[in-house]
DNA sequence: GGCTCTTTTTGACTTTTGTCAAATAACCCT
DNA sequence: AGGGTTATTTGACAAAAGTCAAAAAGAGCC
């Protein structure tokens, strides 16, 4: 797997936790545009993203879609409080890309937990990094506007804005697509 | 305690769970413009608000005073990744009225997770909630305009509405001052 | 390669929001 | 109660962002 080198030097971890986890961690692939997760049904995954590209979305009151978060290669893509309280998710989370995941259920990393305790403080510390993200990310919203929004997200994510639709990053940054489009143009 | 109630409803607190949790939570009276955190220093401790009302707040890059989240009576005050990670705040917790607080230091929480196992549980609950009403938050500001967040607020937080300055709804909500006094007039 | 279908850009406006400065209004203190 | 401080409102503009519709550019698919 390809986070174990991560396991053993953050959290110790041993051949036998390693095992524990791999066996649990099942290799998949997930194609361009198929649904990691759907609205009003219980999210009982979680992944680790190999390669490709994901992202969050909801509709808004107009029915519009509006992205709510990007998972690339390396990231965990969770709809997490539907995962961590087993309760319908409030939002889609579909693939950009074609994606190769890692997925565990939320069975077996119950499982995993009792196993490897670590396990316990990792999906702790996984939390608590998408807590920290949504927290600067909304501090963006409040504080900046449309141009510095999306010259920050072209400074921090360049990778990203070469691979997804401007519509998709427009409705991640708050901005009309065609403004978007001024913006950039004004660049 | 006042939320003892809650301890033996939701997660069934023994007499001794209570005793415990009891010894731990201290009261102390916060007065008005007091700070509870500090930026740059770690936050050791977590309150529960009995009565009064607390912001936090950060400066952004011009120097402006930013709401980025209210307290009021019930709830819990955290600078979340300060005390969970016991790193230094990168905002302020300031009392905006004379408030009565519980307050239980980081290590001592520590001993009460140990001796009362449901504290684990309800920690993460708190976390839960406090990242499920920054979600919220997001996509309001993702979202809605200047004048719709402001009627939601209205709509959602009269109370608070009541008892704090314009300005700090202002900024909460990410609209000018002269704004929000010109979006109030027009409702 | 031509034909869809989708995305992005552009033009012409409108609406919303911000800025700066001054005038009120409210609040706090002794 | 009076004086100073802080908060809010207002006016006159300026700038930013949205809307609608059409044109242009790109992508995907036989």
């Amino acid at each position: 797997m390809d986070f174990s080198d991560q396991l053993i030097e953050h959290y110790g971890f041993s051949e036998s936790d390693l095992q524990e986890t791999a066996a649990r961690f099942l290799p998949e692939a997930l194609p361009a545009r198929s649904m990691f997760v759907e609205k009003g049904q219980v999210s009982d995954r979680l992944a680790y993203i190999r390669s490709g590209l994901m992202r969050s979305f909801i509709y808004d009151d107009q029915a519009n879609d509006i992205t709510t978060q990007f998972f690339k290669e390396g990231s965990v893509v969770i709809s997490m409080k539907s995962f961590n309280n087993q309760v319908p998710s409030k939002e889609y989370i579909i693939a950009m890309e074609d994606c190769e995941i890692y997925v565990i259920t939320y069975d077996r990393m119950q499982e995993l937990t009792e196993l490897v305790p670590a396990w316990r403080q990792i999906a702790k510390s996984v939390d608590e990094l998408k807590y920290h993200s949504l927290m600067n990310r909304s501090i963006q919203l409040q504080t900046l506007t449309a141009s510095e929004r999306y010259q920050l997200f072209m400074k921090k994510h360049s990778d990203i804005l070469q691979r997804v639709a401007l519509k998709h990053i427009a409705s991640y940054l708050g901005i009309d697509i065609a403004t978007l489009s001024r913006i950039r143009k004004s660049i």
